[in-house]
Parts: C-alpha cells; sequence; structure tokens
RNA sequence: GGCGCGUUGGUCAAUCGGCUAAGACGCCUCCCUUUCACGGAGGAAUGACGGGUUCGACUCCCGUACGUGCUACCA
C-alpha cells in the first residue's frame, strides 16, 4: 500500500498549544483516521533560538488529553525517524545543494545590516517593505550578483552564507487546495526566500517540503496563514523533481477573536476571560501563565466537539459527535472557507451537554478532585447521588462543588440578608418546633421531612411559600440547589437541625 | 503599500439557481419549578454594496467596500 493516507501535524515547541492548533490536529487526525491512514507528530524545531524547553513535551501531553494520539513521533519512533527536525539536521544541505546546482536556488553572504540596509534605503510609500527579489538580488551579495572567483574566495575563507530559492520573474503558478479550489500566486511578487541558514538549519520552507517527501506525506493540512508562503513550497517540489508525490493540499481557515478582530491569540484569553490553550501552559522564561480548557473543567471530548464544529458542519442538525462519529462523517470539502469567531458561550454548552450525557461512574471520577481538594472526604455512592442531583446545573466541572458544596459540610456563610427580608418571630417559633419535632422522626426521607414540615405549618398558621425559602437559605446557604426535602434527606437529620440553629443564632 | 484569502442574524452556520432564507449558541417573553437550574412553548434578529448573466440569484461572473493573513536567516 504505497498510497496509503499519511498526514502530519507539525509544531514548532515554541509553547503552548493553541486552540486553533488542536483543530488542525484534529481535521489531521479525522482525514488520516476516516481513511485508514496514519498521523503523524512532526517537530519543527528548526529555530533554536525559540526553542522552549517542556514545550515539546507539553503538546505531546495535549495530544494525550484530547484523545489525538500520533501513530508516529518522537516518543513513538515510526519508520520514518527521526521526527524532530533538529535531528535530521543534516538531511536538509544536500537537496539544497542540490537546488544551488541545478541554479534553483544560490549562496547569499548579506551580513543582517545590509540586508538592513537594503530595505531602509529601498523603502517607500508605494513600496513599505522591499524584498529580496529578482528586482534587488543583482545588487545585494550573493553567487548571482558575484562573480565565480568572489564567490569562491568568500566560501573559502569561510564567510557565513545563506541559501536563498531564486524565484523566477514571471511565471504563474496555481494549486488546487481542497477547500479553497484554485489559488494562483505570480512568482514575481514573492520574494528569494531563505531556505538554509547561516547555522546548517533549514527553515520552514525547505524542511517542511524536504521532510513531507521523505515521509510520505499524502495530505498537507495547514493554517490560513501558510497560504501566502504556498508559492515556494510549491516550486521547491518541482525543482526537487518531485512534483509527482506533492501532497494535496487544504489551508485551514482562521480562528478569530470574539470581538475585535484578527487571529485569536494567548492574549485574548486572559483580556476576556477563557482559555486559549488546550491545558495550562507556563513559559518557562517568564513564568507566565497561559490558562487551559482542561484545567478551566472542559471534558475533552466536548472541548473536541466544539473545535470539529468551528468551521465544519455536517450539513445535518447533528451537533454532538463522538470521536468516532467525526470520523466517519468528515469531510475536508465541507470546511468552510471564512475564519470563525471563537464563542465561548458556544464552548461552554458544548460541555454541559457532555456532563448531562456522561455516564454516572465516569462522571463521579472527574468531579472527585474538585471535592477533595476542598478538604473532603467522601464516598463514591454518596458522591454520586450528589452529581445526580446537581448535574443539570452544572457547566464545568468547577460548578460541581460550588452548586452542591453543602451537600458535604456546613456552609461557611448565608444569604442572611435574604431571610432577615421577610423574618419574623413566629418564622423563628416555627423552625424552634420543627426542630423538636424532627428529633422524634423515625423515618428520615425527604417523604417524611416534607409531611412533618407541612403539619408543623399548619399547627404554627403559616403559609408554605413563607418558610421554603429561610429553610432552603439556612440550609444550602443561598437561593439555589435541587429540592429542600432531599437535600435534608442527603444530609442527615443532626446536621439538619444544627444547620437550622446556626441560622436562628445569627438572624 | 503589494499580494493572497474571505464576506448569510450578535456568534457558529444550512442552502450547491426556485427562499415564505434551516438549525444551534446567546438574548427576550411565557409555562413548569414555593429556590437556582434543567425542560417546554413562543419571539426579536441575517444574504456588505453596485453592476451584469438568467424566466428566476444568497447561490454564477465582474467591480467596489470591508475584514483577515502574509510580506524575517519565526514557524
Amino acid at each position: 500500500m504505497s498510497n496509503k493516507v499519511r498526514v502530519r501535524f507539525a509544531p514548532s515547541p515554541t509553547g503552548g498549544l493553541h486552540l486553533g492548533g488542536v483543530r488542525t490536529v484534529l481535521y489531521n487526525y479525522l482525514f488520516a483516521k476516516q481513511h485508514g491512514g496514519d498521523f503523524i507528530l512532526r517537530i519543527e524545531d528548526t529555530d533554536q533560538n525559540r526553542y522552549v524547553p517542556g514545550a515539546e513535551e507539553y503538546i505531546v501531553n495535549c495530544l494525550q488529553w484530547c484523545g489525538l494520539e500520533p501513530d508516529e513521533s518522537p516518543q513513538k519512533g515510526g519508520p520514518y525517524a527521526p521526527y524532530r527536525q533538529s535531528e535530521r539536521k543534516h538531511m536538509y544541505y544536500e537537496y539544497a545543494q542540490k537546488l544551488v546546482d541545478s541554479g534553483h536556488a544560490y549562496y547569499a553572504f548579506d551580513t543582517t545590516d545590509e540586508l538592513e540596509k537594503m530595505r531602509t534605503t529601498l523603502q517607500s510609500a508605494t513600496n513599505t517593505n522591499p524584498q529580496y527579489d529578482y528586482s534587488t538580488r543583482m545588487h545585494m551579495r550573493n553567487s548571482i550578483a558575484l562573480s565565480k572567483e568572489e564567490v569562491v574566495e568568500l566560501l573559502e575563507k569561510g564567510t557565513p552564507y545563506v541559501i536563498r530559492i531564486k524565484m523566477p520573474q514571471i511565471k504563474e503558478l496555481k494549486f488546487t487546495d481542497m477547500i479553497r479550489g484554485e489559488i494562483s500566486f505570480d512568482t514575481a511578487l514573492v520574494d528569494d526566500k531563505v531556505l538554509l541558514k547561516a547555522d546548517g538549519m533549514p527553515t520552514y520552507h525547505l524542511a517542511v517540503v524536504v521532510d513531507d517527501y521523505l515521509m510520505k506525506i499524502t495530505h498537507a493540512f495547514r493554517g490560513e496563514e501558510w497560504l501566502p508562503s504556498a508559492p515556494v513550497h510549491l516550486l521547491l517540489w518541482e525543482y526537487l523533481g518531485w512534483k509527482e508525490q506533492m501532497p494535496r493540499w487544504a489551508h485551514l481557515p482562521l480562528i478569530l477573536k470574539p470581538d475585535g478582530h484578527g487571529k485569536l491569540s494567548k492574549r485574548d484569553g486572559d483580556r476576556l476571560g477563557f482559555p486559549v490553550f488546550a491545558m495550562n501552559w507556563t513559559d518557562p522564561r517568564t513564568n507566565e501563565t497561559v490558562h487551559g480548557f482542561r484545567e478551566r473543567g472542559f471534558l475533552p471530548e466536548a472541548f473536541i466537539n466544539m473545535l470539529a464544529m468551528l468551521g465544519w458542519n455536517a450539513g445535518t442538525e447533528q451537533e454532538i459527535f463522538s470521536l468516532d462519529e467525526l470520523v466517519q462523517q468528515f469531510s475536508i470539502e465541507r470546511v468552510h472557507k471564512g475564519g470563525a469567531k471563537f464563542d465561548f458561550e458556544k464552548a461552554k454548552w458544548f460541555n454541559h451537554q457532555y456532563i448531562q450525557r456522561m455516564d454516572s461512574a465516569e462522571l463521579v471520577t472527574l468531579v472527585k478532585p474538585y471535592i477533595t481538594d476542598k478538604g473532603i472526604t467522601t464516598t463514591d455512592e454518596y458522591l454520586a447521588q450528589v452529581v445526580g442531583l446537581i448535574k443539570d446545573r452544572c457547566t464545568l466541572l468547577p460548578d460541581f462543588w460550588e452548586q452542591g458544596h453543602f451537600f458535604f459540610h456546613t456552609p461557611d456563610s448565608i444569604d442572611v440578608a435574604a431571610i432577615k427580608e421577610k423574618w419574623a418571630d413566629n418564622k423563628a417559633q416555627f423552625f424552634t418546633q420543627w426542630i423538636d419535632v424532627l428529633k422524634n422522626l423515625s423515618d428520615w426521607n425527604h417523604t417524611s421531612i416534607e409531611q412533618s414540615f407541612n403539619e408543623q405549618l399548619q399547627q404554627n398558621g403559616l403559609k408554605k411559600g413563607d418558610i421554603m425559602l429561610p429553610l432552603r437559605i439556612m440550609l444550602v446557604g443561598g437561593k439555589y440547589g435541587p429540592g429542600v426535602f432531599t437535600i435534608a434527606e442527603m444530609i442527615g437529620k443532626d446536621e439538619t437541625s444544627k444547620r437550622i440553629n446556626n441560622a436562628l443564632n445569627i438572624i
């Protein structure tokens, strides 16, 4: 099976894994699995200056949390190892050299200062960004502009150089994007991109083509921001003589900021109060933390489902999809072309849906840490009951504590003001008397408790509506929670009496 | 500035020339609930603009506008 589908996610290990990155992974994964193909994780660490320790491990952990595990990766290995470009460094020079030999690339000896100078002197109102291209390359220090002797001399002296692609002046390039259809470029407007840096490392442009070729990648999905450099890659596939093996491309739409405009960035999260990364990421250099969906209390399945729907839909009314269903139904052709503004409210809605549908035992294990973190000890059975009672009103995992803490401990404070608003002596009397009655209540369940409550009400000549709310606040602390008599049943007779007493003392 | 890509309600979006333009989130109203939610029933809200093509254009074409991306020895 030489035409087996092979896709790759190729992040650079420079920081946390962004929402959009996860979506790119997801679409890669879905496509691969749908075609019985392989999903490869390749680390693009060709920029040594931007290397951040821990970033690669973090990415691997994110994929694991999301349930999108690669078939081949630096950790797992595979037939095309190594999967880190820094470890493949020695492979790239040969191809760069081949391009120089065939006249499609050249040595450039320009220093940073010289490049800077060229740009500033040529800069004008009509040309804000002068490029290193056909119009300027003859004025620079490179193996095209210089004589053969000069080049040899520079090379022999060990002058640092880069290898740049020689973009043809007049050539229209076309390719068919799986999402956008035919796209064309004029090569005269593309600059002579650096292929091999002075440190011997390839740039993304060379590395992506060489590795996609060597790793037999059949389909390449990446963010829309890569579209403008597609002509460079197209030409490289052609110049290297691999045109027939070039993967089919799909450029995914961007995920935009919910307010204003532009790509969603990690800074937007804190600003607007939602996570942007899959998991918490702390930059080891700045100690700055960017928050993740996992820590915010999202279920990975919901997170994935939400991302799948951000830019793709099945064309039906179905919105909730398991990973398997996504694998079955996903199609790259149905991916939307335009960027999508991220909507955190909708993201929360997905999580709520998943919490409601989740198996009780599974939910208990997920919720438990949030309870034990508060110093509470409980049993799975009790927790399961609580979870069953409150999950309707829980959207994110931490909500279980917010909505159900009173099942586990006496509330630290109660909404006294809400009780006092309509408080009266006869109400205090009611509660004092009712506690006494409760002492002798033999059968402690919500029905018997409510019955006794009703009877006491009659004796005191009070209306149920006048007492229900105070009772709730005494037991719960505020105006929320499931049925108040069920709560009384759950926390037990002693605790119920105790909470009523406590409340009476502070009113 | 140049080039690429995009443009259906506030947001995600269906529609592949027949539209009285789905659905979801959010919002509003009502019902249910002697709390808060869940749930149920309603409601407000959409084709950027201008030209073509066509019996017919949200759908095709061309302009314009707007948005967005790129324009590094970063990916």
